[in-house]
DNA sequence: CCGTATCCAGAGAGATACTG
DNA sequence: CAGTATCTCTCTGGATACGG
C-alpha cells in the first residue's frame, strides 16, 4: 500500500490487449448494460449513443473474447439476443471500482484542471 | 453483487473523460512506474516503450489532472523529476485490480478467442 | 537533458445506404 | 429487426528534426 511497493505488478501485452479490448467507451457501457438483463441489438442502441457499426464491432470483440454471449431466439422477422456470461461478469467488479474511484475523485480532478489550465493559460 | 443489481451506476460523460485520460496503456504504465519512485524523463523512456511525443502528451494529461507532479531540479543541465501525488495514488488500487483481474482471466479469454475464431474462420 | 514542431500513416467512429 | 458495405474524417501515435 506504500511508496516502497512490494505488489509490483509486471504489466504484459498480453495484459495490454485484454484491456485494450474492455476497457473502451462502449464495451463498458455494453457490459452494463447486459448486467442489467439481455438486450436485443436496437435495444441497446437506444440505450447507449453508439453508431450500428460500433455497437456490432463492440459486440463482436465482446462475443469473441467470451464475454457476451449472442443468441438468436427467433428467425420471422430475425431477433437476436445478447446476455452476459459468467466470465463477463467478473468484469463487473473491478470496473465498478475504477467507476467508483471517478465518482469519488471527479471534483479533485476538475480543480486541478482548472489551476492548471489558469496556471498555464491553455485550454485543452 | 447479483445480476438482478441494485448497484447500477450511472456512467456520466464526466466519467467516461476522467476514465479516458487514464486508462490508456501509456498512463498506466507511467503511473505503475511513479509509484514505484520518483522518475526523470529520459528514465522512464529507457523504462517504457513510448515515443518522446507521447510520453510528453502523457505526462502533461496526468499532471493537469493532478496525478503526477512535475518539479525541475536543476537548470544547468535541465532536469526535471516527475512524482505521483496522493491523487494519484489512489488510482493505483482500482488499477491493481483490474491488471490482477486479467491475470486471472487472461486464459480463459484466450480460449474462447481461439474457439470464436475457429467457429468463425476469421483471424483477427 | 528535456522537451517542441512537423509530417505522415493507420485505427476508429460517424453518416448513409442497402440486404436477408 | 439485425446487421453489412462504403466513404469520410478525425484523432492517435510513430518517426524525425530541431530548440531551450
Amino acid at each position: 500500500m506504500d511508496d516502497t511497493s512490494s505488489g509490483r505488478i509486471d504489466i504484459t501485452p498480453a495484459h495490454r490487449e485484454v484491456l485494450g479490448q474492455v476497457l473502451d467507451t462502449w464495451s463498458v457501457l455494453v457490459l452494463e448494460e447486459l448486467c442489467e438483463a439481455p438486450r436485443r441489438f436496437n435495444q441497446l442502441r437506444r440505450l447507449i449513443p453508439v453508431t450500428q457499426k460500433s455497437l456490432t464491432a463492440t459486440l463482436r470483440r465482446l462475443e469473441r473474447s467470451g464475454f457476451v454471449d449472442r443468441t438468436v431466439i427467433s428467425d420471422r422477422p430475425v431477433a437476436v439476443e445478447y446476455r452476459i456470461t459468467p466470465l463477463g461478469k467478473t468484469l463487473r467488479e473491478p470496473i465498478e471500482a475504477l467507476l467508483r474511484w471517478s465518482d469519488e475523485h471527479v471534483e479533485e480532478i476538475e480543480r486541478a484542471r482548472a489551476r492548471f489550465d489558469d496556471a498555464t493559460g491553455d485550454h485543452g
